[in-house]
DNA sequence: TTTTCAGAACAGACCGGTCAGTCTGTTGCA
DNA sequence: TGCAACAGACTGACCGGTCTGTTCTGAAAA
């Protein structure tokens, strides 16, 4: 296993952290899902609080190199980019392992203000409309934060939305949602700047 | 106390469940919270369990009050009445006391499916819809089953945005959003039945 | 090629604390 | 007299985390 091994405790973990819940996700799970010890699993993490930071951290990861695989391969259009993180988000509420947002739920499991976990949620969060404001300034838009802003709510709100009602496929409406706000903001900028 | 030693108890619990999360709120801090003890506790409330949905409930029947209490006394233009349950929301998240919606945070909690905290929420959200789709259809909206979920999940994510954001303000960018959208659906409405 | 040895991982007992929930007994009020 | 509430010890399970000791492996040394 060597160096594997830290890896592979950290997959176990954050699909056990992620399909249960943190809080009730004891250690001694972790170790026994991951074939492992304790020893091995505090050696590479200090403590669960370290272990599910990590977890954070490679859920950041894997979401934003599934976001970027997608807007590669979009079309050049930056409207259409923008739309194209809602697919992804459709496609990912669409598997049956789906269980929210790692970073709402871990918001929302651990009040304590300040602490890593809320810390790492926030940054999260801000990076993610950071993404989105990009988008829609390479869209032109008039305001791409306040369209960010927007955007990034419709997406948090459909996923919290199929998390509670499963199945109500949510994140075609917030789509569609969005195509009107792009829109409304395309058609200000146009009308700000006329040729 | 007599009867009301029962109510006293659910205050205390639905408060720290609120500020604290519900699995980090112990029964014995309850109990001491309350200044009672256990044996009242379970008396009136079986388990833990059923203790965490009469949260629920109550949570749901104090937002009720709140929202149809700034319904009756907002003017009778529904698209205002729609805006207005925005400002609900934005009042509650300046509070210091806010934490998220105690339907988000349980459901993020409590992973396991069809349990009867998953069950309150997806009736608490689908519930909550419904409100909005009323008032969007005395607004008079081409679609007020799409229209209230788009401000739905507005609501949602401003909610969830500003648990992890503390003070980023994110209900008023909701609420200009909703502007928008309402704008666009009553736009439609006039254009399919043109006068 | 075989021996040796260090580090990595395994195995599992163990710690103090907390969990939800139960039990016995006492106090106080109507 | 009877009920509601208090008081607090108690159970068994589980929590995160530590500790001792064994087994495995792979590379250097002979």
């Amino acid at each position: 296993m060597a160096r594997n091994l830290q890896q592979h405790i950290l997959d176990v973990a954050s699909e056990l952290f992620y399909s249960q819940g943190i809080k009730t996700t004891g250690v001694d799970a972790i170790v026994k899902a991951a074939g492992t010890t304790k020893m091995s699993l505090y050696k590479y993490f200090p403590s669960k609080d370290d272990l599910v930071v990590a977890h954070l951290n490679k859920s950041r990861a894997k979401l934003q190199g599934i976001i970027e695989a997608e807007l590669a391969q979009a079309t050049d259009d930056p409207q259409r980019k923008l739309l194209a993180v809602f697919d992804v988000f459709e496609r990912l509420q669409a598997s049956p392992a789906f269980r929210g947002c790692p970073f709402i739920n871990a918001s929302a499991e651990f009040a304590e203000i300040g602490s890593p976990v809320q810390q790492a949620a926030a940054e999260f969060s801000e990076g993610f409309r950071r993404l989105l404001a990009t988008l829609a300034a390479e869209a032109g838009v008039r305001d791409p934060d306040n369209l960010s802003k927007h955007l990034s709510m419709l997406i948090a709100g459909a996923l919290v939305r199929e998390q509670m009602q499963r199945g109500s496929a949510p994140m075609r409406a917030a789509r569609e949602a969005a195509e009107i706000l792009i829109g409304h903001a395309c058609a200000q900028a146009r009308a700000a700047e006329p040729a």
